[in-house]
DNA sequence: AATTGCTAAGCTGCATACAGATGGCAAGTC
DNA sequence: GACTTGCCATCTGTATGCAGCTTAGCAATT
């Protein structure tokens, strides 16, 4: 039961997991926008590999619907449609939900720590705002919700939707700006004070409330105005 | 948002899509029992083709966890433990619910039709049983439901945890002979009266309910007496 | 001017050769 | 006899060459 987006394969295909991390956070980032073409060729230079462990990445991600890859064509990332997007985050929802009832793990003093530490860095975030911080901090407080959770199978599948959700933050971030800054120091809040007196269901049903919020800006600000 | 382990990537890696949905089938008629190796060259032999295809049928089963693949070592299947099949199940029994709610397809009469068929075969499977039949009617069940769901990513999920529970079926069936062809004619019986009455949440929640019961056999026939 | 056919470039899919890693076996040593 | 050590068979990870597919652009024709 791996993670399936995170830490397969410890030992093998050492080369294909990282790229594989690694341009799944690119996307996320943006720094491949929807339409941009993923050559493997060129990845495989840039990476100092082969084509091989880039293919395997590549083929990888492509179960997650953000890159579709064609013969003779490419590989293209793609724009999730309205639809998948609400399906994504329907899905998200009721995960969420699960999060505490699933065998979840015990929260320790690392965990505070770590909430703590991300909640600091959100309240800088506020004043001086940057998109891609911004994505940065929820990743990592995705990876600290996601320790949390004992059911591995749950775990893989948070795993998913969080990829594919991430990758349109970006540019609501950049739209919006210091207003989703003030949402996760919000959502942080939240969170800490569940940290701190160890309740993990709790932590679920935050991470559900702030799901919905965070799709009602998708759908205002990314779906509503122009493109579909 | 493919389903990731059904009918990815139309158009390309068309051999490795096959060879996959060919090794999964394999696994979970315990073709290939835990433990055993899945040498890249013996495959690609088998299939004629190269390596390349075939490993990359591995590596996206490698996702579910139903194999491990170290350097050096080989690809062996692996049995889930008892911990990760309740995970599994836990989860299944969570995503069953949400077929009905989640975006459903209108239920058609082919629909009704295959449901019926199912209910026939599974009639005649009481009174010749075998384990590995009983197994195939589940799979054609399981497309046959999979198909109403509208919301992809419920639908890649269902998939991913069809395979992984679905590995223990064989042995399960094995043991208990036509007791589970009984259980299977009363979750089809319930499943034909929903698939007339065109409720798509009915059949969720029978799956639901049906899935609990998969499971007690599961714990106590398999878990119980002897293995962990 | 518009259309159609061709050509060439570029990309992925596949095949195969090589290198690294692992585990078992056997020879050697205490 | 038990343990250690080095060799070897074997499998995966990686690299690279080749073939098929797709598309864009150009040229010839109507």
């Amino acid at each position: 039961m791996t993670p399936s987006t995170q830490d397969d394969t410890a030992t093998g295909r050492g080369a294909a997991d990282s790229i594989q991390q690694d341009i799944l956070r690119r996307i996320c980032f943006l720094d491949y926008q929807p339409g941009d073409q993923l050559k493997e060729a060129e990845l495989a230079a840039e990476f100092g590999v082969s084509r091989t462990p880039v293919r395997d990445a590549i083929s990888r991600i492509s179960h997650l619907g953000l890159v579709e890859t064609r013969n003779g064509v490419g590989t293209v990332v793609v724009a999730l449609s309205a639809a998948q997007i609400r399906h994504v985050y329907d899905m998200r929802l009721e995960l969420a939900s699960l999060i505490g009832s699933l065998s979840p793990r015990e929260i320790t003093e690392a965990d505070r720590d770590a909430g703590a530490c991300l909640l600091g860095e959100a309240h800088a975030l506020c004043h001086a705002f940057d998109a891609r911080r911004y994505v940065e901090l929820n990743h990592r407080l995705h990876g600290l919700i996601a320790s949390l959770i004992g059911n591995g199978t749950l775990h893989s599948f948070w795993w998913q939707t969080y990829y594919q959700a991430a990758s349109t933050w970006y540019e609501v971030a950049s739209r919006l700006g210091p207003d989703v800054a003030q949402a996760l120091v919000a959502e942080l809040e939240d969170i800490t004070t569940a940290l701190a007196l160890g309740d993990v269901a709790a932590i679920g049903l935050i991470q559900r409330t702030h799901i919905g919020y965070g799709y009602r800006r998708i759908e205002t600000h990314l779906l509503s105005p122009e493109q579909g």
